[in-house]
DNA sequence: GCGCGTTACCAACGCGCGTTAGTAGACGCT
DNA sequence: AGCGTCTACTAACGCGCGTTGGTAACGCGC
C-alpha cells in the first residue's frame, strides 16, 4: 500500500511539459481567446495524463471564488424510496455537468443547514421543498449563490405533488368511488409533501362534485391502519388515496385485518411504485413518476441558475403516471 | 432577497476585535500552548458571532493540507432501505466529529471514484465492502489519507453479513426446518453482501448437519418468486432465507400465488425489518441490525484512522437481532 | 529601419486560512 | 543598569490555483 508521496500539482505538470503554470492552466481549462499551438497543448495534456494530475478542488475553489459543490438538504424523516431514487438521479445528472452533490440530512442532531453550507462551501443549496425566507437569507449569507426552491415558488416538486394527488383521486373516481379517504402519515415533517398531495386529492373531489376526502392519520402498524379502515367504513368511504405505497400497503393490511379486501370493499391507491408494491396482496395500484426525468430537470435548473441564466421549466414533461394493478 | 455583499473572513473578525488575524485563528481553533487572556478571547468570540463568521472550508483545507470531507461510495445497485439508514447514521455520527459526509453513487454513468475523491478532496474514502487493491492505490494517489475497508480485511460489515445469514438459518432450523432454501437476488453488484449472508446460512446448515441451502435466483416479480417456490417445493425445502425483506416479501407473494401459505407450507425469513415487513401477509419474521450502532462504529473507525490511531473494533456490540413475527 | 499587429508565452498577485518565527513590553533577579 | 523570562500578541510565508497585465519574438508593410 505505497501511499505514494503526494498528488501532483499543476507546477509538476508545467515542469514536465516545459512550460509555465499559467500555460498549463490555460490548456487544461481550455480557456478561449488564447493562442496555444497544438503541439504545446498536446505536450501539456500528455504530461498531465502521465502524472495523473487532477486539480486540487480547494485551491481551485479558493482562487475562482466558487465551488462546484451542490448541497442537497433532505428532511430527517426517514427518507423514503422515492427520495432515494431522486437523490440518485440528481447525483448523476449533476455529475454530468461537473458538479458534485453533497447530501445533508437535516435533523435534530445534525448541524444547521447554513453551517454545513458554509463548511463545505457549497455554491448551490437545493431542497425538496421550498426553504423559508429566514433560512434562505442565512444560506446566502453562508456563501450560497443559488438557493432552490425559493420561498415563494412552490418549486416544480410542489406542483408535481399536487398533480400526483389529483391523479390518484381521479382514478378512484373513474372506478366508481363516490366518497374518498386520505391516509396521512402521523409523522410530521412530511407535511410539505403531504399537503400538496392532499390538496390535489381535494381538488379532484371538488371538480367531480364530491365531498372532500376523509382524512385519517395512519401509522405503519396493522392495528393503526385497521382502526382507520373502520372509521372510513363508517364514513361511507369506498376508495382511499394513501400518501405513498408504504401507507397504502398498511391500509391493505388493515383491510385484511378486518376481513375485508381491495378493491371490493375499498379501493386503495399509493404513490411511488416501490419494489414491493407489485408484491402486495393484492398488487398495489399506484402512481409512478419519472424520477430520472425529475432529477435531470432539477439538475438543469441548478446549472442554469449558477450560470446566471433564467431557467424556464420545460412544461411538465414526464409527469406522474398511473400504474394500474389490482388494488383499485 | 438581499444577497448580502459577501461572507465575512477572519480578517473582518480581526479588525472588529482589534487584534491580528493570527490571534483570531488561535482563539477560534483554541490552539493549546498559547497564552491568550480571557478578555481578548471573549472579544474575538463575540466579534465572530456578531459577524456570523464561518471559516472558509476550501481555504482551511488548502492551508491545513487536509479536508474534513469523508467520501462514501455506494454501489449503483438501487440502494435498499438498510443502506439508506446506514448512510443516515454515518452522516450524523461523522457530523458530531466535525466531519462532513459526501455520498457518491458509483455506477456506469458517474465519474470514477478516484476522480470524485480528488475533486472533492476527501481525506477519507469509505465503502460498504472492501475496495480492490488497484482502486485503493488510486485513491491514495488521489489524495485520500484513509481508505476503509482495506482489500484484505473483510471489514466489520462482511463479518456482520455472515452472522446475519447464520441467524436466519438458525432460527428456521430451530423452528423445525430440515431443508433450507436461499432466495438470491438476480442483480449482480450485491454479490459482496449476498455471498456473506449465504455463507452464514450455509455455515449454520453445516453446523446442524443439514444439506447446504438450495439457492434460487429471484427477481422482484410474483411470477419469478412463484417459479422459485415450485422448485423449492420439489427439492423438499420447508424454510427459505431471503437476501432481504423485499425478496422475502416476493417469496411470500410467490407462495400465495401457488395457493400456499407461510409458515405452514414454507417458513420465510428476511433481513432489514423494513417498514412494510410488519404489514406483509403474514407479518414477516426478519433480522434487524442496529444501524445506529453500526454507523457510529464506522464513524469512530474513520476518525481514529484519520488521527493515525489504530482502531480496535469493539467486539460485536449491537449485533443482528431476530424479529420474530408470523412468517416463520 | 521603424512602427504595428500578432503569436506564444510567463511573472506575479491574491483567494482565506494555518502556522512559524519573532517582537515589544512587563517583570523579577542579580 | 543589565539580563533573562514570561506574556501577549503580530508579520509574513505558503498551500494550489485562476487570472491580469505584461513581454519577447516574429512577420509585414512602408
Amino acid at each position: 500500500m505505497t501511499r505514494s508521496s503526494r498528488r501532483s500539482t499543476s507546477e509538476d505538470v508545467a515542469r514536465a511539459a516545459g512550460v509555465s503554470r499559467t500555460t498549463v492552466s490555460f490548456v487544461l481549462n481550455n480557456r478561449p481567446g488564447q493562442s496555444i499551438p497544438e503541439e504545446t497543448r498536446q505536450r501539456v495534456l500528455e504530461a498531465a495524463r502521465r502524472l495523473d494530475y487532477r486539480p486540487h478542488a480547494s485551491a481551485r475553489t479558493l482562487a475562482a471564488g466558487r465551488s462546484e459543490l451542490v448541497l442537497l438538504s433532505i428532511p430527517d424523516t426517514r427518507l423514503g424510496p422515492g427520495t432515494s431514487r431522486f437523490v440518485e438521479e440528481l447525483t448523476t445528472a449533476l455529475t454530468e455537468h461537473g458538479l458534485t452533490l453533497v447530501t445533508h440530512l437535516a435533523g435534530a442532531h445534525g448541524r444547521l443547514l447554513p453551517d454545513v453550507c458554509a463548511t463545505v462551501n457549497a455554491s448551490a443549496v437545493v431542497g425538496l421543498s421550498p426553504f423559508d425566507t429566514e433560512t434562505t437569507e442565512a444560506l446566502y449569507r453562508a456563501g450560497a449563490e443559488v438557493v432552490l426552491p425559493l420561498p415563494d415558488s412552490r418549486g416544480d416538486l410542489g406542483d408535481a405533488m399536487e398533480s400526483v394527488g389529483r391523479l390518484q383521486a381521479e382514478y378512484l373516481i373513474s372506478q366508481g368511488c363516490r366518497v374518498l379517504g386520505y391516509a396521512m402519515p402521523v409523522q410530521p415533517g412530511l407535511r410539505e409533501m403531504t399537503e400538496g398531495r392532499l390538496a390535489g386529492v381535494a381538488g379532484a373531489c371538488a371538480t367531480a362534485g364530491l365531498a372532500p376526502p376523509v382524512v385519517e392519520e395512519v401509522g405503519l402498524e396493522i392495528a393503526d391502519a385497521s382502526r382507520a379502515v373502520v372509521r372510513w367504513r363508517s364514513s361511507g368511504v369506498t376508495g382511499v388515496c394513501a400518501y405513498n405505497d408504504e401507507f397504502a400497503i398498511a391500509v391493505l393490511a388493515g383491510l385484511r385485518d378486518q376481513g375485508l379486501g381491495a378493491p371490493g370493499d375499498m379501493a386503495v391507491i399509493g404513490v411511488d411504485d416501490i419494489p414491493t408494491a407489485r408484491l402486495a396482496a393484492p398488487p398495489l395500484t399506484t402512481i409512478r413518476f419519472d424520477v430520472h426525468e425529475a432529477g435531470r430537470r432539477r439538475a438543469e435548473a441548478i446549472v442554469a441558475a449558477l450560470a446566471g441564466r433564467q431557467h424556464e421549466q420545460s412544461p411538465d414533461a414526464g409527469g406522474p403516471q398511473l400504474v394500474p394493478r389490482s388494488s383499485a
